[in-house]
DNA sequence: ATGTCC
């Protein structure tokens, strides 16, 4: 395999049709096999890529691997079902609570906790949501700006401005061709409909954590509203059936369409087309519509899980949103002075201080990058570096898995999976299921180890670690 | 990831 080294932790390896750079540190890059690079040369031989690359925590994916950040001009470039993956919009948010994990030492208090969450988000049935007032069509559309005013309640920073969840958000509305939805039949509406604020299974999850700052970035941690011991909410939801009935439809479209055009690739799940055909902007117009649902269906959650908060500990507890961003879909972004596609697929956007592209909130210090450890594990609140250009501003979107959920099942018992959580002792985490068995697939054992990935975005100097989250409750579906 | 093959 030829290699060149750019630097601590960034090496670009040429394949056939081009080079995939790859940000990991030497333990990590020992890890990667070697059906990651075959996916990379595959996706490589994409026409006209500008830039493909692969995070820490890359392994491998639907026709692409998770981990990719990949990159085409919007002038002549190609857009790929595949590189967004199937959970499209599919994200991190993170609310603040004034409580310190001090006062959640109390087993039966947390046990009331993730009973009280479980009352507004379900997890274990499949359709059932809470809002049967919001209308799904607003939502697609609009966005956040669909949802209803007292959805939107939250105080705002300033006396006067929008509320804190229209602005510390990547993006409150994704706006496209609305023309587009006409195309999405009826049963699939009502489906979505009945899924809004609803969490999902496989590596979703809400968990209550409690913060440790880091020593080099307190300043930032200080402006951001964190503190040491702080409990603090973090979820992790996409766009449900709404996102995967696209992403399965278009991969179907999509696949007609190269063989019409006679593209062909060895790669057989991987389907592309260009920026400019009919296909392409459809499926870009509904990938929107998928952001949109995404975003809203986190939103939901957090607000469930306030009122949770305030059943158990009082009215007077408020959870304001520290961000929400996402990690799996295709969006135009300025580069090198020129319109690019990025797609990201399980890669975290992590902007630096000063960059154009941050939210208001968030221009003097960058956004928080927020990524999920495993069950178990910490997981991290970061900022984006300067050195994170070279990378088009991509990190890590977690851990990663290191073993399939099948080779999982197979090769770790609920005894470990036990030991893992720390089950029975003092720092235990509490866990809303009864039964593991259900979950095993999404033990700690089937991750990388989440310190390793962080050390190599950190070395790589594509951003830096602002908190450490560690998990007190975890609340996942099935 | 997904009412995972109506």
């Amino acid at each position: 395999m030829k290699m060149i080294e750019h630097g601590n932790c960034h090496r670009e390896v040429q394949l056939g049709a081009g080079s995939v750079h790859v940000f990991a540190n030497d333990e990590v890059f020992a890890t990667f096999g070697q059906r990651v690079f075959e996916m990379a040369e595959h996706n490589l031989r994409i026409p006209r890529n500008v830039y493909f690359s692969y995070t820490p925590d890359a392994h491998v994916g639907v026709g692409t691997c998770i981990g990719t950040t990949a990159v085409w001009n919007m002038r002549d470039g190609f857009v790929s079902p595949s590189i967004v993956g199937s959970d499209i919009g599919c994200g991190m948010r993170v609310h603040l609570t004034p409580l310190h994990r001090d006062e959640l030492k109390d087993k039966q208090l947390k046990r009331e906790l993730i009973q009280a969450i479980e009352t507004y988000v379900p997890t274990t049935e499949r359709g059932q949501t809470s809002y049967t007032d919001i209308p799904l069509e607003e939502v697609v559309k609009y966005g956040l700006n669909g949802l209803p005013a007292a959805y939107l309640a939250e105080p705002a920073d300033e006396p006067g401005g929008v509320s804190r969840s229209l602005t510390h958000v990547e993006k409150h509305t994704f706006a496209f061709d609305h023309t587009a939805l006409a195309h999405i039949p009826a049963k699939s509406w009502q489906r979505a409909w009945g899924q809004l604020g609803t969490l999902g299974g496989g590596n979703h999850f809400i968990e209550i954590q409690s913060l440790e700052i880091a020593d080099d970035n307190r300043e930032i941690a200080q402006e951001w509203g964190l503190f040491d011991g702080q409990v603090v909410i973090m979820i992790h939801s996409g766009s449900r059936a709404w996102g995967a009935m696209l992403g399965r439809d278009y991969t179907k479209s999509f696949k007609e369409a190269m063989f019409k055009w006679g593209i062909e690739n060895p790669e057989p799940s991987l389907v592309y087309a260009p920026i400019d055909t009919e296909e392409g902007q459809r499926y870009l117009n509904l990938m929107y519509s998928a952001l949109n649902y995404a975003v809203v269906n986190r939103h939901l959650i957090g607000y469930a899980v306030e009122r949770a908060f305030q059943d158990v500990l009082g009215k007077a507890v408020s959870t304001p949103v520290l961000y929400d961003l996402m990690h799996n879909y295709a969006l135009e972004e300025y580069h090198r002075n020129t319109p690019m596609l990025v797609h990201r697929k399980g890669a975290t956007k992590a902007l630096p201080a000063g960059h154009f592209q941050n939210p208001k909130a968030y221009k003097k210090t960058g956004h928080p990058a927020l990524i999920p450890g495993s069950m178990g594990t910490s997981s991290y609140i970061m900022v984006g570096a300067a050195g994170g250009a070279k990378n088009f501003y991509s990190i890590c979107h977690g851990a990663g898995r290191i073993r399939s959920r099948k080779a999982t099942k197979e090769a770790v018992t609920i005894n470990e999976f036990e030991q893992a959580l720390r089950i029975g002792q003092e720092d235990e985490i509490l866990v809303n299921h009864r039964s593991l068995e259900a979950i095993l697939d999404e033990c700690p054992q089937a991750y990388k180890d989440v310190d390793q990935i962080i050390d190599s975005v950190v070395g790589a100097k594509l951003a830096t670690v602002v908190a450490k989250c560690k998990p007190l409750i975890a609340i996942k579906g099935v």
